[in-house]
DNA sequence: CCGCATCCTGAGCGATACTG
DNA sequence: CAGTATCGCTCAGGATGCGG
């Protein structure tokens, strides 16, 4: 037996699928990260954080999100459950946006996320430095 | 003045980029949303969660990783500061790469998303179906 | 063992124009 | 006002092969 042999033994990698989540689990866990890690979702959401809005006031008060992204945006969300649209039978029309209880729930997280950020990003911006600089 | 001008202002969207962070923020926000959204770093993290690993150990633990994106994913990590990587000089070579407290912390707040996804995919599952019932 | 370089495909997304 | 439809680009990321 050489040596290469014998350390892979030693170390003994949990040979499953991933060491740290069973593999069925895995597409579950993507889908909720892709979603809090996509461009606007949580912008969004955020947005929704202290009451319903129209569709036109979302638009304007994300900047920079296009027609396009804010109607696939908001049906995905609602898919999910995590807001819901309420259409009033007015003239002009008016469609509400509003978040669900689950959607608060994921935004709290996401909100200390947001705080993780604003409390170390002088610090990876200090090791990002470093790093380019070798 | 007509109805629709008069509601804006009654509403009071504010005005401001986002309503609820700072336009100068958002490029921050976007950049750490963005790393714990992507198809691996977090998949990386919480493999290095109970011990460094070799680069080798790293691609078997995680399921369905290319060398290009380990690779990728290892030298974003490496320079936002969340791991550090340590070669030794030895034949054959040995290369390790273990967590930061940085890194930790954020992988503690990514697990409780982890943890959220868990207790509502369900819920999320039969939202889907009844959506797309309809 | 560890990693970089190249090629290639497809999903994500913005811009624009059009409808109920 | 609140969307839908279409086009085209960019770029993430998989496959493969080479180098230290």
């Amino acid at each position: 037996m050489d040596t290469a042999t014998r350390r892979r033994e030693a170390v003994a990698v949990p040979a499953g699928p991933c060491s740290r989540w069973p593999a069925e689990s895995l597409p579950i866990i993507r889908d909720v990260l892709e979603r809090v890690g996509d461009k606007w979702s949580m912008l969004v959401i955020g947005t929704l954080r202290d009451g319903p809005l129209r569709y036109t006031d979302l638009q304007h008060a994300v900047p920079g999100i296009s027609q396009r992204m804010l109607t696939l945006t908001l049906r995905q969300l609602r898919r999910d459950g995590l807001l819901t649209r309420t259409a009033y039978a007015e003239v002009p029309p008016r469609v509400e946006y509003a978040l669900t209880p689950l959607g608060t729930t994921l935004l709290d997280l996401t909100l200390s996320l947001i705080d993780w950020a604003g409390a170390h990003h002088q610090e990876i911006r200090d090791n990002r430095a470093d790093f380019d600089a070798q």
